[in-house]
Order: structure tokens, then sequence, then C-alpha cells
DNA sequence: TTAGCCTAGGTAAACGTTTACCTAATGGGT
DNA sequence: ACCCATTAGGTAAACGTTTACCTAGGCTAA
């Protein structure tokens, strides 16, 4: 159906093999006028190779598989946005899944990549540990972000964000203000990355000599909607004049909480959220929040992706990013 | 490095067609104990089919492309993540491309996806008109959603939203509330998704014996930062009181814009989305919009596509997607 | 002259599957 | 005893590339 090389080397009165150098430009030895041709001809017959074959031999897709637990959390769709861009600078294309927190889709995703041949994978965190096996047997070059992962030789990188810090930054923005009773929305209490910022979160209190009361926590998921009811479960049961949103997401969604209980954002209840997505400064109240840079982290990893498959002694990155505060309007 | 079929033949004892019938299901002339065997190596040594190769003999991946031309638009998101779940209900995965609204980006995913064998394209509305050429050259099946689109044989379907009727509800909501003076602000104003809904927006005036200033329409695109700078501008040079925008992205923008300028919404000025995208209505003022059922149309582009791929002669579905008011608290 | 080296390009195997067609043995019916 | 069908599985080509190695002619230098 489509044109092949085999059509182009017929018309052009040379085997398939010559018109495959020239093509990948190792055409050292291949006569100027055979190369002219080729070239003319690949554009009249409008020939693109066909990238199947060409992984099939070669062993190499110049794809990189991106994983996500939720598309839909804007952290993510900025995360893979940039993912995108940096691969595609880098004359590689990305494959996108969305795990939504499942370790089974997460699995499933991840033989798909493989079997489809993709040259690696950045991995980020959801809630729980990956199969190690899996990623053991597996033996693609992989970048885990915000993850704990095995210390495997297929690592290329891991990208953090220092969680413990934001969530410290965070807790202690509002103490500054002020306050002194403060809710904890947070993800899977089950996952490191919660743990983490919950540990950041605790010292903050700890150094300001303030108790922390473990009836302010709420940890469950990052979207929007555990933001909401686990507001309404903390308005239910406690009070507090501030929150610590572990997400943005999380944040929109106790802002509405807080103000379908007639409470207004900040006078009545501060509310401060982590990862400064982009809708962040366009909410009618600008959120106040921990700025991690997400662009650059995919930047990051795409880069670190990329150095180990061009040459897998590259020395492993390890990066923690350090988040700072972004103070808007909501505290 | 990986297990392949040969593997599994040779320590099977067969050869490796044996093997290929038995994952495919061809085995009806395969005995019990061979298919048994062959089952519990595959089982044993983790094998899992090379979709490369496979891809290359049988023409078909199973893969099908989506092209949208701004992920981080909640919009394109939600649409990506149904269209994502709705494929793999029927064994197919996805590929996202992010067009970016250019279209040279956008041919370039084309060819992407056509080298990498995908089996049919989604294609969602960008502003520009697509290379009807590239597209008659790829002959891969297609299902347009939102855009004027060449008829091509390889058109399995069209996905269509009835934006005329959209933004006629959608000013007609506002004039009824008894407004006079409405703004209206849109994507790229050479696109015909721009110009039907101008043309709602008009004979909603029309109907209702109002004139329509053209001081108060703004068009360029459909992200936030449009609504905001486009709504900077309206107020700069004319008063309304209520602002027709063409996607809740807009919206969020314009209600930014004017909160900057000491107005509040609805009370100084009603504003009223489309798309109804997640998060209106979780926005501090809940989004009055126009809800057009973004899974649903995921569902039906997917499905009518993969019907197209079962059967190239199935009738082509062309669906128009009634668009509906949402009224929440900004109108 | 001849060994050796360019230059220009061809040959064929390989990547991991699928599939149309072949074979060989067995069994049943007449 | 012969024919034909059925069962169980094998053979080899094909998909579209890439690449290691080969060839053949011509030139150069000793």
């Amino acid at each position: 159906m489509a044109t092949t090389i085999k059509d182009i080397a017929r018309q052009a009165g040379v085997s398939a093999a010559t018109v495959s150098k020239v093509l990948n430009r190792k055409d050292h030895s291949i006569g100027e006028k055979t190369r002219e041709k080729i070239w003319s001809l690949v554009k009249e017959l409008n020939y693109t190779p066909n990238s199947i074959a060409r992984s099939l031999i070669t062993r190499s897709s110049r794809v990189i598989g991106v994983i996500v637990p939720d598309i839909l959390n804007a952290y993510f769709t900025e995360l893979v946005r940039a993912c995108d861009q940096a691969a595609r600078e880098r004359g590689y294309s990305t494959i996108l899944c969305n795990s939504d927190s499942d370790p089974e889709k997460e699995a499933s995703h991840l033989t798909f990549l493989a079997s489809h041949g993709v040259d690696g994978i950045v991995l980020a965190a959801s809630d729980l540990i990956p199969d190690a096996h899996l990623l053991e047997r597996l033996r693609i070059p992989l970048v885990s972000m915000d993850r704990e992962i095995p210390d495997l030789d297929c690592l290329a990188a891991r990208i953090d964000t220092d969680y413990e810090t934001g969530a410290f930054l965070s807790a202690s923005h509002l103490i500054r203000a002020g306050h002194r009773r403060i809710a904890f929305v947070s993800g899977n209490p089950l996952a490191s990355n919660t743990k983490i910022r919950r540990a950041g979160f605790e010292r903050a209190h700890r150094e300001a000599g303030l108790p922390v009361d473990p009836d302010l926590i709420e940890c469950g998921a990052f979207n929007h909607r555990f933001g909401l009811v686990a507001t309404r479960t903390l308005l239910d049961r406690t009070s507090f004049s501030a929150m610590c949103c572990m997400s943005d997401m999380l944040a929109m969604g106790a802002t509405v909480a807080l103000r379908e209980r007639g409470l207004s954002v900040p006078e009545d209840c501060a509310v401060i959220g982590f990862d400064n997505i982009y809708i962040a400064p366009l909410l009618v109240r600008p959120l106040s929040t921990i700025e991690r840079r997400i662009s650059e982290s995919g930047y990051l990893a795409i880069g670190a992706l990329i150095d180990f498959l061009d040459d897998p002694t590259h020395p492993r990155r390890m990066v923690l990013m350090e988040p700072t505060v972004i103070q808007r309007e909501t505290t």
C-alpha cells in the first residue's frame, strides 16, 4: 500500500540496501548522483520509513513511555506536556499512559509499553510501589519521579521533590501567620509521598513548639473530590483556621467545601496548596501554594533518560527538587 | 533478550507456528497436551508477544492515535481520558499527541502515527483545517471531532457539537436574564468552530430584537490566558454586563480579569462558559456553562472508529451532540 | 607488475511474528 | 483393501527495514 524502501530502490535502479544507507546518512560510499536520485524519489513518492520494521531490527523505537496516575490532575497534565516537549526536542516521541493509581493497570501499561518496544519509561508517582519483579524483568531504562523505587540497574534517574521541606514550608508559612490549628490533607496514607509530607508538617509544628492534633489529618487521594469530602469531614469533626493541602487539586476541593459552609478564604480559613499548577494563580482567589517547577522536572526526567539511553554508563542522576512558597491570596 | 515465541517452541518441542496458533486461539487442530504445555511455558517464562513484530506482519497494531490541540485545556484532557478508557475497553490502546494548534506539528504527528502503524486516528478540533492531501495519502481511518474536514473515504465518523445551538443557548440564557450588552469571547476567528458559534450568538440577538455590537467580540484562542487578555481589552474598550465565553478555560480567565478590575461575578458581570469541564462546578463561584457531555463524545468517537475498523463498510456515523445550559452561580 | 586500497554498491541474513499450505498418521465406512 | 476425512503439527515465506560482509573495477605506490 504505502511506499516502501523497495519501491524507491526499484525506481532508482539500485538495491534496497543502498536506499537505506542514503536514508540513514551512512552514504559515504554512495555516489552523488544516486544519492540525489534517491532523495528526489523520496519526496516524489512521499516515502516515510515504516517505524515498525525499523524498530524490529534496530531494537530501538525512539519512543518513551510516560505513566502517570491521574491525567485529570493538572499537575500530571503539565508534567506530561513537559515530557512530551522535551522528548520531541531530542527526536523522541512519547506515549502517555494513565494508571488511575491502580497497580494492575500500571503493570499492564508497563507490559504494553515493553511489548511496543519503547526505549525508556518515565514512571510518575502513584500511591503504590511498583512491581519490582516486573520492572526487573522488563529491563527498560526507567526514570522514577517522586516514587519509592528499588535500586534497579535499569534505573536511569530519580527525580524527586523534597516533600519534607515542601510540607514543612507549607505548615511554617501558616504557623508564622499565627495559625495554631492547621488541617493537613494529602494522598494515600500508605504512600511514602504522603508519609514524608506528614513528617515535614509535624516538624514545622515541633519546631514551633506546637502539638499536632491527629483529628486534623485526612489522607486519601490527591484529587479535588477527596479535597472536598475530606474538608467536609474535617469541618464536621473539629475546628481549624487553616489548611495545608498537599496538592492544588485538593486545595480547590477544600475551598469549595469551605465556601459550602459559608466560610470565606482566607478570612475564615486560610488554604495553601502544593504543585503550583497553572490554574492556581487563575482561581478567583489566586491560590497560595508550594512551587515545584513542574516543567523543569519533566525536562530533567527526559533529559536524564535520553542521556542514559545514549550512554548507559552515564552516571545516574538523582535530583532533589527544592520547593518554595508562593504566597497569593488564600493565606 | 526477552522471551520469544521460538524459546517457547524449543522448550515445548514444537514449532513456532504451533505456538503462534495456540497463542492466537487458532488451535482447533492442536492437541490438548501441547496446548497446556505451551500455556504453562508462557506463564513460566513470562512471555509477552512482541507487538512490533506482530504489527509488522498483521498490519494492525490495535493502537489508536488521538490528536488534540491543547492538552492543558481540561476539555481535551477529559476527552483524551475518555477515549483512552473507551479504547481500552475494546482492547485497543491510545497514543496521545498534542498539536498546540500548530498545523505543522499536527502534520508531523499524523505522519508519526502513520509510520507507527496506528489502526485509526481521532482528530480533535484545532483551529485550522487539516492537510487534506496528507490525510488522503495516509489512508488511515479517521474520526473527526468538531472539525471541518473534507469527505475522505477513510473518514469513519464525524462527532460534532451543535455549536450554533450551544452559542445560541448561551446568549439566550443571558438575554433572558435581562442582559443587553453581552461580550463574546471565542477561539481563532478564522476557524469554523468559532464562526458557527458566532452565528448562534448573533441569532439569539436577532430573535430577541437586539443589535450585536462588534466592539463586544474578541476571538483568538480557547485557553485561559486569552480569556484574561481578551477581557482586559474588552473592559478597556467598552462596557457590558455579561460575557459569553466559548470555553470554560476562557471563562476562568475572564473571571480573573473581571475581579482584577474590582468587578464581582455575577453581580457586576455574569459569565457563562462552554464545555462543562470537571473543574467548572468546583470553582469558588461554580461556573454556569454549556454542557456537552465530553466523555460521551469520546466514547462515541472511539466506538465509531473501532466499528469502522472491524467493518469498513459499516455506515459512517455522523453525530451531532446537542448541548444544554447548566446554570450555576455565575449567571 | 602487483599488492593494496578506494569507490560504489550489492547480497543475504536477521529482527519476531503470522499464515497459507503441506505432510503423516490414524480411523471409519464401504 | 481402498478412499477420504480428520487430527496434529510442520515448513517456509512474508512483513519492511538494517547491516555485516562481499564484489568488482579502477587507481596508486613500490
